[in-house]
DNA sequence: TATATAAATTAGGCATGCCTAATTTTGAAG
DNA sequence: CTTCAAAATTAGGCATGCCTAATTTATATA
């Protein structure tokens, strides 16, 4: 087995590589709150033992052994999430802090019977895809951000985004689960407010808060307009 | 809040002075798998922090600080172990393997959900009381070890020592779970096996097994042999 | 191409907890 | 009262992870 460390390393560092293909320690030292020293050194034990590729100022990439423990880790960490919700009744804004002590300790015995419990489930309360067992990730939906719809534009909230739990709370109260139908009604220029129809109530929200929303199931408006506002909405590098 | 560590030791210690007034360094060291040094040292730690007093070579003892916390931990314990009992489904000769790993990182929020859910219980799978969130153990039913019984006494099984989980699941399989009748057939002297009837069912059980099972509401058979053989039986000191 | 700046790394430390070997203390038996 | 064995403690180390300060590297821009 491996130290809580190295999981939280690992995980870390798959979840930033689902975004940008090059791992750099700043990234690591920001999500895990250390200092970038402290993930150099640890980046170095983890490559020693195989669990990921190092090339020094070029950024870390997990190797297939490293990349099963972040998956075993999610796994863990989303049946966790829906478990705390469905099983005992905690708010969806509350499950991702403690699904994150749990994920280290639970046994796979126990892991399994939450997973029986809960019926075999693929997603977890923020929409977001629970590995399987093996590791695997069924293929994405093609999402898109709500920050990239343009007036008009409809869907299904499928994932949001779990790290922020006053967000979470927020998002909630307007009642963005996922699988809530959503129409965007308006598009303020330059990352302003859209204004969204979800459940037949409408809202006004943030662009940046938008960008933490992914739209599933997408029906354009004008499909000319698609990706208008990419380079502006996106968090490019 | 304290280290895992610290929490292992307090609980340990409040465990170890239930049977004896004064908690030895090598109880500690046996209880927690780690030399006499590092109890040592671990021990001035705490005593620094205020939480046992500790007279060199003579021992240790808990102050109100250090015993609140090791009876939060025993709550913690028990209430997770019954939980996953129940709510899981999990034997009850693993619950306590998995309790121990859960018992430091639970909230007291889900904590509180689970207790819920449980209906408030007063025990844990094995018969333990459960203290309350204030720390408190309700008194205790006088007991006697099924050790300390003679042939034709009688009464109900109230607890049994949950650290051993091939001995529980022995037991588990001659029904001697809290609750069940128990009648004391026959006693062979000398520690030898003790012939019982549990549900109806006639059983022996080794002498040293015996100690671990705590017995209630007991009707002596013939009340001038109580205690008779105490000396022989008891794990004296 | 030279250079400034952001990012990463090296150097040197600290705290926690654990270990073995050596020494000291206690307390029981002669 | 001495002696001795068990228990406890001190001494000296090790591994893990974290830190700040100083240095090196990469790279974008003048």
């Amino acid at each position: 087995m491996c130290s809580q460390t190295t999981q939280d390393y690992l995980k870390a560092i798959y979840e930033l590589s689902e975004r940008s293909d090059r791992v750099m320690t700043k990234d690591i030292a920001a999500k895990l709150k250390v200092s970038p020293p402290s993930v150099t050194e640890t980046v170095r034990k983890l490559a020693a033992k195989k669990l990921l590729v190092h090339k020094p100022y070029r950024g870390v990439r997990l190797t297939k052994a490293g990349e099963k423990i972040a998956l075993e880790m999610i796994r863990h960490h989303r049946l966790i999430e829906l478990y705390l919700q469905e099983a005992l009744g905690i708010p969806w804004d509350k499950v991702h802090e403690e699904a994150d002590r749990w994920e280290h300790f639970i046994s796979e015995d126990v892991e399994d019977r939450m997973d029986e419990k809960l019926g075999f489930p693929t997603v977890d309360p923020h929409g977001a895809q629970i590995p399987t067992r093996d590791g695997v990730l069924l293929l994405r939906r093609k999402c898109e951000t709500l920050s990239n719809l343009a007036a008009g534009d409809s869907g299904v909230v499928a994932e949001v985004s779990d790290h922020d739990s006053e967000m979470l709370q927020y998002l909630g109260e307007k009642g963005m689960f996922p699988g809530a139908a959503i129409t965007v009604k308006n598009v303020e220029p330059f990352d302003g407010p859209i204004t969204v129809t979800v459940n037949g109530r409408k809202h006004s929200i943030g662009g940046g808060i938008a960008q933490h929303v992914s739209v599933t199931d997408v029906r354009k408006a004008d499909t000319r307009k698609t990706d208008v506002r990419k380079a502006a909405g996106g968090g490019g590098r």
